[in-house]
RNA sequence: GCGUCCGUAGCUUAGUGGAUAGAGCGCUGGCCUCCGGAGCCAGAGGUCGGGGGUUCGAAUCCCUCCGGACGCGCCA
């Protein structure tokens, strides 16, 4: 599509006086496939070219039909509709699709640089809830795109492994704690002990001081405190790891806070160094007054470490051991203050990095419309959650395909695909509200169908029979009367098959995942229209051999897709 | 109070300067002697939160008000 959009504006430079790149801008796709594939609005040339805008149009196509790759072109209400030459188009959709589908999608618009993307980042000891999945997810998809992009990605899982919280955690353990309860379910017990914390404290502030307490002797290097600690964090993991085995998500490190213990005094000796640092009400912070925010802490009255400078020791070791030249922290919007500072100070100590540091932020998950609150111990547990779904894909095929060879596989994929997707699907900046009748239906706009369009696609495929890994798209020589070598519902899936590369370069600018599960959803519906409207196997030998490679097309480009935001594509369901 | 984000059909939402505001769920009706009905086709359902402004053109940009979420120094 990006060639065709090229070569239809270098067509319009003359007439237009505008530049190539300008006018590719402005191409756009009309509401309604009767008007034309493409259309440029011309009522911004009026005033240059001194002509009303349906003039305009008139004098654009007559210029634009005299080029191969368009079929048609014609003015209406100001507009210039643009209809492509079919044939010519969908060969090289279909074929490069068929061949390199890696080229369909991607430019490779960002060889040469490396990222760092920092996701998921649980908290130890806590339960790996709903609301991390947002993280998880949407990270490990952007990640992906990036890396389709051209991008050398590091994955990070920035563990919670440290802080104040553990001082709690440590005093709950000691106070009620028992050994035995907390090896059969460690982060559920943990988790259990650090509620039970909070109530306590509530009617005993003491207790507070206690957890501040533990967290200083931590620091310290106190063994009982650090043997706990590590405690925590080994049963911890193998709590996660089961998830992330299930998610299909997988990091390049595991590098929690308490791995920049060591390389915080560098980043504050430099905060001195620079005049960065000063004394306030005991602690030291750096003055963000001039850029209309509260300042940031560096080190807390008590003399112990805060999130803030581990970050900043974080980024400066992402950027100078790991070579990142991006760094992209996937966390939830609460957090944007957080980032703010962050990046501010960075370029204040005139790192280079600082300009090219994002924070990709998401809205909460709720649950059937109420706020989660760990502390409270309102939580829902992503287990639990996988559980289910997988339960229910499961159910669905025992109903509809009780012959399938490898249920238990194939109701993972559907089971975590509809939880993926659903979450996929909404716009990252958007509240997600979790309700298990939404994620456990299978219908419309969800992660089954898509992954049910790629198993119809796969069948068909399969029951063609021959080579077809060596399908190309048929053209007959001499076929210039193309509006009939393809029909609409055919015709449409090329168009859906042509914007893969522009729903990748959107999804990686905007940092958005939702993007491409979109994509996916128009492609999935343009490809069972052509389906449902279109004989393929039992077709002329001319009409089997297109609709075989537009099948085939279809299914590489929704199985890159799917890859792209994490989920499964099964070929039998 | 200040800052940021969000507000589109009963519900979940797409569209962020262009044509008659698109989908899905739910509801109503149709389509399996035919490649997978987790599908396809059709119907009902909208003052795009309210008001003002900019523009040839506004759901989209600006102002203002209303509603909601989040944040605003020693949690992360």
């Amino acid at each position: 599509m990006k060639a065709v959009k090229a070569t239809i504006a270098k067509a319009l430079v003359p007439a237009t006086g505008l530049a190539e790149d300008e006018l590719v801008q402005m191409l756009e796709y009309p509401p309604n496939p009767e008007l034309g594939d493409l259309a440029l609005p011309c009522f911004k040339l009026a005033k240059s070219l001194r002509k009303n805008p349906n003039e305009i149009a008139q004098t654009l196509a007559e210029a634009l039909v005299q080029i191969p790759e368009v079929a048609s072109a014609a003015p209406a209400g100001g507009f210039l509709n643009i209809s492509l030459a079919r044939l010519p188009f969908a060969k090289a959709i279909v074929d490069v699709a068929v061949q390199d589908v890696h080229a369909l999608f991607s430019a490779d618009r960002h060889r040469g640089h490396r990222a760092a993307v920092d996701y998921s980042s649980p908290n130890i000891a806590k339960p790996f809830g709903v609301g991390h999945l947002r993280s998880t997810i949407i990270g490990e998809s952007i990640v992906r795109l990036m890396r389709e992009d051209g991008y050398e990605v590091i994955g990070i899982n920035h563990l919670g492994d440290w802080g104040t919280q553990f001082g709690k955690t440590i005093a709950a353990y000691l106070k009620w704690g028992d050994e035995e309860t907390v090896r059969a379910n460690p982060v559920r017990e943990l988790f259990k002990l650090y509620v039970k914390f909070h109530e306590e404290a509530e009617r005993d502030p003491s207790l507070e001081e206690e957890g501040r307490y533990w967290f200083k002797q931590l620091e310290d290097g106190n063994p009982q405190a650090v043997k706990l600690w590590q405690w925590f964090i080994d049963e911890s993991l193998k709590v996660f790891r089961k998830t992330y085995d299930l998610l299909n998500v997988s990091f390049d490190h595991y590098l929690g806070e308490s791995f920049y213990n060591d390389k915080m005094d560098a980043i504050v000796d430099e905060l001195i160094a620079d005049n960065l640092l000063v004394e306030d009400q005991g602690a030291e912070v750096v003055n963000l007054s001039a850029y209309d925010m509260p300042p940031c802490i560096i080190k807390k009255s008590d003399g112990t470490s805060i999130y803030a400078t581990r970050d900043l020791a974080a980024a400066a070791y992402r950027h100078d051991e790991l070579g990142a030249d991006t760094l992209v922290y996937v966390v939830g919007g609460e957090q944007k203050l957080h980032f703010q500072q962050l990046f501010k100070v960075l370029e204040l100590m005139g790192k280079p990095y600082a300009s090219r540091a994002v924070h990709v932020s998401f809205g909460l998950m709720k649950f059937n419309g109420a706020r989660l609150s760990t502390r409270r111990g309102h939580v829902v547990y992503l287990e639990d959650v996988l559980a289910k779904a997988i339960d229910e894909a499961r159910k669905i095929i025992e109903a509809k395909n009780p012959n399938l060879a490898n249920k238990d596989q194939v109701a993972k994929s559907v089971g975590v695909g509809a939880v993926v997707f659903n979450d996929l699907k909404t716009y990252r900046l958007h509240e997600v509200d979790f309700r298990y009748e939404d994620v456990l239906n299978f219908d419309g706009e969800t992660g089954p169908y898509v992954q049910y369009t790629h198993a119809r696609a796969s069948s068909v495929l399969r029951k063609a029979g021959g080579d077809i890994d060596t399908l190309t798209f048929p053209a007959p020589a001499g076929a210039t009367d193309d509006a009939h070598a393809l029909n609409d519902t055919e015709w449409a899936l090329v168009l859906q098959l042509g914007q893969a590369n522009e729903a990748l370069n959107r999804a990686v600018d905007e940092y958005d995942p939702s993007v491409m599960a979109r994509y996916t959803l128009q492609l999935c519906h343009a490809f069972n229209r052509f389906y449902h409207h279109n004989p393929i196997l039992q077709s002329s030998p001319e009409d089997r051999a297109r609709r075989l490679a537009l099948t085939l097309a279809t299914r590489k480009a929704l199985a890159k897709a799917l890859y792209l935001i994490g989920m499964d594509a099964p070929d039998e369901m």
